[in-house]
RNA sequence: GGUCCAUUCGUCUAUCGGUUAGGACGCCAGGUUUUCAUCCUGGAAAGAGGGGUUCGACUCCCCUAUGGACUACCA
């Protein structure tokens, strides 16, 4: 039998999508595009104490940015014809499931209350909920009907929990790391559903929502392995064993120093963003950084991210999105953890800042001029992102790497005054006024021809002159070739912030 | 503690029984250069340990160790 592909990304909306959960998403999407299937974006909002205003819509910019494109759910063009997509909208859809197994005995309500099970939990080491505890509890299985049903008259609250028999063997295909297989007997009576919200839980719901939504494929982080049996379990008890959707468990996005899962800690603690978009805390105020704000491009993320869990099996590490949906396969997703690597994803977006067109990079870059007051010319901005680019990793270091082409120098390096700076130099820098003022036509070829020979006739050293020039122009040993910055800031400018630095240097 | 998953250079990884164990990031050295950076060339750098299976194991099996995930009326 072979379905169509329905993939989806089932975010809960606990706050800003972190960037192992953009990965999910993005493997998600690669494969269901290779296959010509649709992407699904659900909201898992079953839990109402941890909702987080903004988060949804966070989720939804960030793929948007990324080029994660949404067929069908929360944040399509079109909804879909499985609406609701937000878990908070379905209850009705679930009570329904609710009712259907607890009249087949697969389930049961209990009225356990959270200190009840704290003190069981005390009582007995290694507690749980299943098979060889149940009977010391207070449930539908333990009370008489008549307790069961006076108890619910009264209103008093409950949860629905499934009935999992001990000792089965059950079988979880995985797409990535094989047949997984688990005793019953270790899996607890989970809650399916409580009454408090009339919400089920994760586990009722994903199930119901994929079988409704006609999800063929899991693709998920493998922090859920271990509930996948219970999820196995489930499509049985709900008679959709032949229409599950094949699992494939993530391996992890781990701290890129240490141990453990990658945490919004990390980030803060190493400095670098591990969410792709800016996010304020409405409650505390404060912001994590995003890759965006960061200065990234989607495409270097998605290209990074692409590389951390899986490879091509070529030599190739700069991908586009066309290509990753082309070659993707889970067969060649890793089964261990990915540490997390910034070094590397500096890189990556080097590589895209090199290679993206000259108009684009220079654009983004005269928006941030223009947010510093600095209205330049569209041809000049294009010059001086071409002569600058190769030194930048991101558009905002552009920034640091040209603005003396913008603002003369009003400090000039110390270090570099100390070694560049000598005594007979000032003179030599009036003698290159005088020069640099006779010369009519200012391309870098024709001060750059002139500069050399008046250097080679007075039989200067080469460095000395240069270097110093530099100081003078730039305040820093740093940029591109001298003789293209003067042509691109012009005569006067040149000459005067040459006397400015023969004033100020002492 | 229990269950499950994993284990190749510092990091991401290739290898699907026979290779001088390859590539990339980072690092180091050299070259290019008037500076910084880029770039180019080169280098150091790995199969957790122990048993098997096999003519031959990084590759298959077992044990140990280590790491991780899960173990909620969270997802």
């Amino acid at each position: 039998m072979n379905k169509k592909v329905r993939v989806r990304f089932a975010p809960s909306p606990t706050g800003p999508l972190h960037i192992g959960g953009v990965r999910t998403a993005l493997y998600n999407y690669l494969f269901a595009k290779q296959h010509g299937g649709d992407m699904l974006l659900r909201i898992e909002d079953t839990d109402s104490a941890r909702f987080v205003p903004g988060a949804e819509e966070y989720i939804v910019e960030a793929l948007n940015w990324l080029g994660i494109k949404i067929d069908e759910g929360i944040g399509a063009e079109k909804q879909g014809k499985h609406t609701p997509y937000r878990q908070s909208e379905r209850k009705d859809i679930y009570r329904k499931y609710v009712d259907q197994l607890l009249e087949k005995k697969l389930a049961y309500i209990a009225f356990d209350t959270p200190t009840d099970l704290e003190t069981k939990r005390a009582e007995i080491a290694n507690f749980q909920y299943d098979a060889s505890t149940r009977d010391l509890m207070t449930n539908s299985l333990t009370l008489s009907e008549e307790a069961v049903n006076s108890r619910l008259q009264n209103g008093e609250q409950y949860v629905v929990r499934i009935k999992i028999e001990p000792n089965q063997e059950i079988k979880v295909q995985d797409l990535i790391r094989g047949e997984v297989i688990v005793n019953s007997s270790v899996i607890d009576d989970k809650v399916l559903f409580k009454s408090v919200d009339g919400l089920p839980t994760y586990h009722l719901a994903n199930v119901v929502d994929d079988y409704l939504m006609e999800i063929s494929h899991v693709i998920r982080g493998e922090e859920w392995l271990p509930s996948a049996p219970l999820h196995v379990l489930l499509y049985r008890y709900l008679n959709w064993t032949d229409v599950m959707p094949q699992f494939a468990h993530l391996p992890l996005l781990l701290k890129p120093d240490g141990n453990g899962k990658l945490s919004k800690r990390d980030g803060d603690r190493l400095g670098f963003p591990v969410f792709p978009l800016n996010w304020k805390d409405s409650k505390t105020g404060e912001t994590s950084s995003g890759y965006r704000e960061a200065g990234y491009f989607p495409e270097a993320v998605v290209n990074f991210l692409s590389l951390l869990g899986w490879n091509s099996g070529t030599e190739q590490e700069i991908f586009s999105m066309d290509e990753l949906i082309n070659l993707f396969s889970l067969e060649r997703v890793s089964k261990s953890g990915a540490k997390f690597d910034y070094e590397k994803g500096k890189w990556f977006n080097h590589k895209y800042l090199q290679n993206k067109p000259i108009d684009e990079i220079a654009d983004l870059f005269q928006h941030i001029l223009i947010q510093k007051d600095i209205i330049e010319d569209w041809e000049k901005v294009k010059k001086i992102v071409e002569l600058v680019r190769e030194r930048a990793n991101f558009i905002t270091d552009l920034w640091v790497q040209s603005s003396f082409f913008f603002v003369a120098p009003i400090s000039y390096d110390e270090k570099t005054v100390q070694k560049r700076w000598k005594a007979e130099t000032p003179r030599q820098m009036e003698e290159l006024i005088d020069l640099l003022n006779a010369i009519d036509d200012f391309t870098a070829e024709n001060t750059e021809e002139l500069t050399k020979k008046w250097i080679a006739e007075n039989e200067y050293n080469m460095g000395g002159i240069m270097n110093a020039f530099r100081l003078a122009i730039v305040g820093e040993p740093k940029g591109p070739h001298m003789f293209d910055i003067i042509s691109l800031i012009g005569k006067e400018e040149t000459i005067e912030r040459i006397k400015n630095a023969i004033k100020l240097i002492v």
